[in-house]
RNA sequence: GCCGCUGUAGCUCAGCUGGUAGAGCACAUCAUUCGUAAUGAUGGGGUCGGGGGUUCGAGUCCCUUCAGCGGCACCA
């Protein structure tokens, strides 16, 4: 038999005859290495142990100790055995697939009865019980067509058509943990007394379309979460709590910021705390877009189908329009209108009156639009996702040519105010061309390159989604994470050919003829709702003082100091800052704790001595320690600290 | 929209196998003037999400509907 020669991670060199396996080799450094193996790299790709390994390679041998390559295996490996549990306890049940997801794995099935929060219990035992039993891993390649038969004889047709999708080259790798069955592409451990017994936790049953597909069953999606050991779940799960903690919910009702009632769902009642919020934001992003050379404009809520059917929104969109019929008087039909769930259809009609020229290019007309959409029940989200919002919208009118510099310039626009805003950190995710979509492919290729260019120029990094732009444009989305790591797409910038078209905008060019412009559109927070939402969890509710609703209160002692009190209070409030009195007959304890729960930036204690000398005892949010100074040096220090981000 | 769960006082929650609602906090009144995360006493407050049904009797069982939550799908 031939030989081969493997290089270990520090460079050493052996030879090996050809076929021999990667948990052979590790028995030939250590007994122990051996043992405690998980699986092997080779040249970078992960492996079983059990793979021959028959080339020339660099060889890694993965233990329990070597974080990712670990971790992604337990969780594999925990995936599989949860599904051989649920199969031991409810024979009839078919299995799917079951994938590696942040912190853990889901498993989906096919079973008539749901399973009950009790049942999770149950499999979790019967899984403990499958650990202990230390099975072997084993693995064969099977031709398809044996495979195909067999999950036929098994009665397993989600298998069946799993192979018939994989592509016909792919060897089929059938894995056997003692004797449960299931095709999957490995690696796995070699036992499944390798997993943390400890180390995991079923959390929740959810539904799941079969292949993400609506039209398709639905099938029972459990969740898990897998650590090396007890230790890191528990830190896990009491990461969990914390962040439900922060949730906007809970912290929107506890500050007082905004609520919502079954009579408008996916509507917000802003409260004065949280609207105090808003139109700070609001403040801080007219400023910005005035900085930025935008234009602010203002159109109507209600518009008449007609301009929906012209702009396609109507054929497009109708099932997420809110539809306004109008019984006129004298008309022989009802009015048919639309609240609107997008601004640019308006926008088009202002920039359409009068003849532009290409000197007026780019022309950024921007609105702090009000818009309503019709969003299926299941996908509201607190204030996140909701049916009634503003954007922070534009669209930038502009030539092909510009696209390019101003995709640079508005990355840079937004990467300003995230960072005024504290996210220094943000994604990007850029989705080119889908399937089906309106214009030429000249035309996608150059605005495609121009995204990417832009984006390169701006210094920033993107992912590829791929086939997810609009069906008349590329697009990039700028996300950022909530309190529990969910993805929210906040800035959007998305380039359009088609609606300049639709709804007929020209501009007379250099040349004297008519031309196309091409529309960017672009949001940068994407709604205010959203962005507030995200706001609150990354702060746990303690804002900046220029964006806290209540930024101070003073709070008596005494009532000898209710003078005093609103004294100070009116001298905050003649230098801009939000004061407000607490003169309750209430102990000093009692009023810190709620102001405190209630995240108010800066609590002022006054008692006898204060008023005595003219000072204020300073408590600041989440600092236990007070400090006692003369208030003109105090409302100095807050004006500055209060004074929002571009002011200062 | 789909699957599952939940819906009792402003908030957080209790209410066993059906017998006609309970706690803490909050609120109000009174007492207390007390130096940095809950002072005490007293009191008011709920058609148990809505509608229908079973029953002598329903917060408890059934149906239906609305809303919320967790996922999935959607997200021009």
């Amino acid at each position: 038999m031939s030989q081969i020669s493997l290089t270990f991670p520090d460079g050493s060199l052996r030879e090996y005859p050809s076929g021999i396996t990667a948990s052979e080799v590790a028995q030939s450094i250590a007994p122990s290495l051996a043992k405690a193996a998980i699986s092997a790299q080779l040249d970078g790709a992960h492996y079983d142990l059990a793979w021959p390994i028959t080339a020339d390679a660099k060889i890694a041998i993965n233990t329990l100790k070597d974080d990712d390559a670990a971790l992604e295996l337990i969780r594999h490996d925990f995936a599989h055995v949860m599904a051989r549990a649920v199969q031991e306890i409810w024979p009839d049940v078919k299995v799917t697939i079951g994938p590696v997801i942040k912190d853990g794995w889901y498993y989906d099935f096919d079973r008539e009865e749901p399973f009950t929060p009790e049942d999770l219990g149950v499999i979790e035992a019967k899984m403990k019980e499958i650990i202990n039993r230390r099975d072997p891993v084993r693995t064969e390649i099977w031709e398809r067509e044996r495979a195909v038969a067999f999950y036929e004889g098994n009665n397993e047709p989600y298998k069946v058509e799993l192979i018939n999708s994989i592509p016909g080259d792919e060897p089929l790798r059938m894995y056997w943990h003692g004797d449960w069955q299931d095709l999957c592409r490995g690696p796995h451990l070699q036992h499944t007394g390798q997993l943390p017994a400890d180390g995991f936790k079923l959390m929740k049953v959810a539904g799941a379309y079969w292949r993400g597909d609506s039209s398709r069953p639905m099938l029972q999606r459990i969740y898990g979460v897998a650590f090396k050991d007890r230790k890191a779940l528990k830190a896990h799960l009491l990461m969990l709590e914390e962040a439900a903690k922060r949730d906007h919910r809970k912290l929107g009702r506890e500050m007082d910021l905004f609520h919502m009632q079954e009579e408008a769902p996916g509507q917000i009642f802003w409260h004065p705390n949280g609207w105090t919020i808003y139109t700070q934001l609001q403040d801080y992003m007219r400023r910005q877009q005035t900085k930025g050379g935008y234009v602010e404009v203002n159109t109507p809520q209600v518009v008449n189908r007609v301009l929906w059917e012209r702009s396609g929104h109507w054929e497009n969109y109708q099932e997420h329009m809110f539809i306004v019929e109008v019984d006129e008087e004298h008309a022989r039909e009802k009015t048919v209108n639309a609240l609107k769930p997008m601004n640019c259809p308006c926008h088009v009609q202002i920039y359409n009156v009068g003849l532009k020229s290409y000197r007026d290019l780019p022309l950024r007309m921007a609105e702090f639009g009000s818009c309503n959409r019709y969003e299926p029940s299941g996908a509201l989200h607190g204030i996140m996702r909701v049916r009634g919002f503003t954007q922070d919208d534009a669209h930038i009118f502009c030539t092909e040519d510009q696209i390019e510099a101003e995709t640079e310039r508005f990355i840079e626009f937004l990467r300003n105010i995230y960072a005024d805003l504290g996210f220094e950190n943000f994604t990007i995710k850029f989705s080119d061309r889908p399937e089906q979509r309106a214009g030429e492919d000249a035309v996608w290729d150059r605005a495609e390159t121009a995204l990417a260019n832009a984006t390169k120029a701006a210094g920033c990094e993107y992912t590829l989604n791929p086939g997810e732009g609009a069906f008349y444009g590329p697009k990039l989305e700028f996300v950022l994470t909530d309190a529990i790591g969910r993805d929210w797409q906040c800035g959007t910038l998305q380039v359009d050919f088609v609606l300049p078209e639709s709804l007929d905008a020209t501009y007379i060019g250099a040349d004297g003829g008519k031309h196309r412009p091409v529309m960017l559109h672009r949001a940068t927070l994407g709604s205010f709702e959203r962005f507030i939402g995200i706001l609150i969890e990354s702060h746990a509710g303690k804002l900046p003082l220029w964006l806290a609703p209540q930024q101070v209160v003073v709070a008596s002692i005494v009532s000898d100091a209710d003078d005093y009190v609103y004294e100070t209070v009116a001298a905050l409030q003649a230098a801009g800052l939000r004061a407000k009195a607490d003169i309750r007959n209430e102990k000093i304890n009692y009023k810190v704790r709620e102001h405190s729960l209630a995240k108010i930036p800066v609590i002022l204690a006054v008692g006898a001595r204060e008023v005595a000398d003219g000072t204020v005892s300073v408590r600041r949010l989440g600092d236990n320690r007070t400090q006692t100074q003369p208030l003109a040096e105090l409302i100095e220090e807050l004006r500055i600290e209060a004074t929002p981000p571009d002011l200062r």
